[in-house]
RNA sequence: GUUCCCGUAGACGAAUUGGUUAAGUCGUUGCUCUUUCACAGCAAAGGUUGCGGGUUCGAUCCCCGUCGGGAAUACCA
């Protein structure tokens, strides 16, 4: 493969950014990284009906929130623009002309109306309508009507489509990196229509005008484009141009197996769908993103990257240039890929183990502010430090830290009632001074002095640590005790300890 | 309905000119370490490669059929 190689992500600008596209865009972008080509951004916005304000915004910040920055596109420059679709309307209608003109494409005077009452009237008879050979000398066409009926009607002004004209009987084969060689009949597919009333070009004529005009190189899309390949094919084939290699993508499934994971999917099983966080119109249009949940856009290109590729071998944890290096469009899947939940929370938590301390801190940090804490950054290196091993994802710190900021709000009873004994207040009792008499008031004393005190009172471990780290903390579950009462800090310890044995001696009276 | 795609343990998936006891990871369970949780380490369970034929000395892999899942079937992309 040459240098040359050019790649395109061309979403259209009609809400939030689907979590499969970004799957699109970044084997996209990884071919295009790995062979020194170029990525392109196109905006497919052909349909103004469906042109959501804020989309393109929100793609392009999709993208670079995930380390896809594209090499050309509207905001990003490049010398074959204009990289918006509705900027270049006037470059499409010849082409379609063009196809005309060879007989490949024809004009259509069916209204919107007719086709879905024809449609409509069919469905009721348990069958379906196709625009095709078969049809078509019964619609109202350039084929059906003379010649000079056709240009009056194009004169007055009428609106009209442009449809392409199939084949009667032919195989149109495609030769797909991922699925091989897939070949389909002429006969089964429909007349697609090229240029729209509006004198917009459709998705099919749009792609393969621009793919050609930015010399694209490879298509890499989703599955649910193969069908209208074949149309594609036979474009680039009416218009005399090259054809660029075609890779289709599996489908991105939902957890339940069943179906490709959809908007609302995320909803359903309580997890994000997009990369980042969505104000639609309405609450139901609205949506939270991986980047607001505390995903590390990292993990989650990782995790993306394994939806429908592997490396073939063991590695698992890759970096973005590690993610070029390897990719290989050869070793894309086949089968649909499920979206595992707890595979992507595993490769979160992989990444937070390996984020540097500092880098660490500076996440947690706008966390606590929220809530309306904070702590310098000595105090915030050492809580994550303590947290940093037991924790998925960015904001469990602050679920499960959050007794390091305010009051314990829920306590372990039922533990509580298990080890708490009545007839041990005074031991414990020692315990606080013994506690309070630690200066320094460090980890390594604070174990010292209470390990002598587990002694002398012969007690066991069992019957006093539960107890310290539910009065400090309200739970059984979390780092080293010593660890803990270090950072909390002697007068809190105290003064927790201290309102943690009233509190056992009502929870037992 | 029609066309096309897919089908290897609960999940992702390896085995790429058909070649020994079908990798690895996640998850599950157990053990070690720990006051606990987690991390880490170790180990185990889990599969007649959807099913049935065929080709072959030999099929996860090739062919046919069948079942299941999915996608497309718009003047949406």
């Amino acid at each position: 493969m040459d240098n040359t190689i050019r790649l395109r992500f061309a979403p259209s600008p009609t809400g939030a950014l689907h979590i499969g596209g970004i799957r699109t865009a970044l084997y996209n972008y990884l071919l295009a990284k790995k062979y020194g080509g170029t990525f392109i951004l196109r905006i497919e916005d052909t349909d103004q009906t469906r042109y959501v304000p804020g989309a393109e915004e929100y793609i392009m910040e999709a993208l670079e929130w995930c380390g896809l920055t594209p090499t050309e596109g509207t905001k990003y420059g490049g010398e074959h623009g204009p990289y918006r679709q509705s900027e270049r309307k006037h470059l499409y209608k010849q082409y379609a002309d063009q196809m005309v003109a060879s007989g490949n494409a024809y004009y259509a005077f069916d209204t919107q109306e007719e086709l879905s009452e024809i449609r409509k009237a069919l469905e009721a008879q348990k069958e379906t309508f196709i625009y095709n050979a078969q049809t078509r000398d019964q619609m109202r066409n350039s084929l059906t009507v003379s010649e000079d009926e056709v240009q009056k009607i194009l004169d007055s002004g009428a609106a009209y489509t442009i449809r392409l004209k199939m084949p009667d009987d032919e195989d149109v084969i495609i030769d797909d990196i991922v699925r091989g060689r897939v070949v389909f009949k002429t006969k089964e597919l429909d007349d697609k229509v090229l240029l729209k009333a509006d004198g917009m070009p459709t998705y099919h004529l749009a792609n393969i005008v621009d793919d050609h005009l930015m010399e694209i190189t490879h298509v890499i899309r989703g599955e649910e484009w193969l069908p209208s390949t074949a149309h594609h094919v036979l474009m680039y084939r009416f218009l005399g141009w090259d054809a660029p290699t075609y890779a289709h993508l599996p489908l991105i499934l939902k957890p339940s197996g069943n179906g490709k994971l959809s908007k609302r999917d995320g909803r359903k099983f309580g997890f994000p769908v997009f990369p980042l966080s969505w104000k639609g119109a309405t609450e139901e249009d609205s949506f939270e993103g991986f980047r607001e949940a505390g995903y590390d856009s990292k993990a989650l290109i990782n995790f993306l990257a394994f939806l429908g590729w592997n490396p073939g071998t063991e590695q698992e944890i890759f970096s973005m240039d590690e993610l070029i290096e390897a990719f290989d469009i050869n070793r894309i899947t086949k089968s649909g890929a499920r979206f595992d939940l707890d595979k992507l929370k595993w490769f979160n938590q992989q990444y937070l183990h390996q984020t540097p301390l500092e880098e660490l801190v500076e996440k947690v940090k706008p966390i606590l502010v929220e809530k309306g804490y904070s702590p310098n950054d000595a105090f915030l290196e050492k809580f994550c430090s303590l947290y940093k091993e037991r924790v998925s994802f960015l904001p469990d710190f602050w679920t499960q830290g959050y007794y390091f900021f305010e009051e314990v709000t829920v306590f372990d009873e039922k533990t509580i009632r298990k080890k708490w004994k009545l007839e041990n207040r005074t031991k414990f009792e020692t315990l606080l001074e013994v506690v309070q008499n630690v200066v320094p008031f460090s980890a390594a004393l604070l174990e010292e002095k209470i390990k002598a005190f587990i002694a002398d009172e012969e007690l066991s471990f069992g019957a006093v640590l539960p107890i310290i780290r539910i009065a400090v903390s309200g739970t059984t579950k979390g780092p080293s005790v010593f660890d803990m009462l270090e950072l909390l800090g002697k007068e809190k310890v105290v003064e927790r300890l201290s309102r943690g044995y009233d509190l056992f001696d009502q929870l037992k009276a």
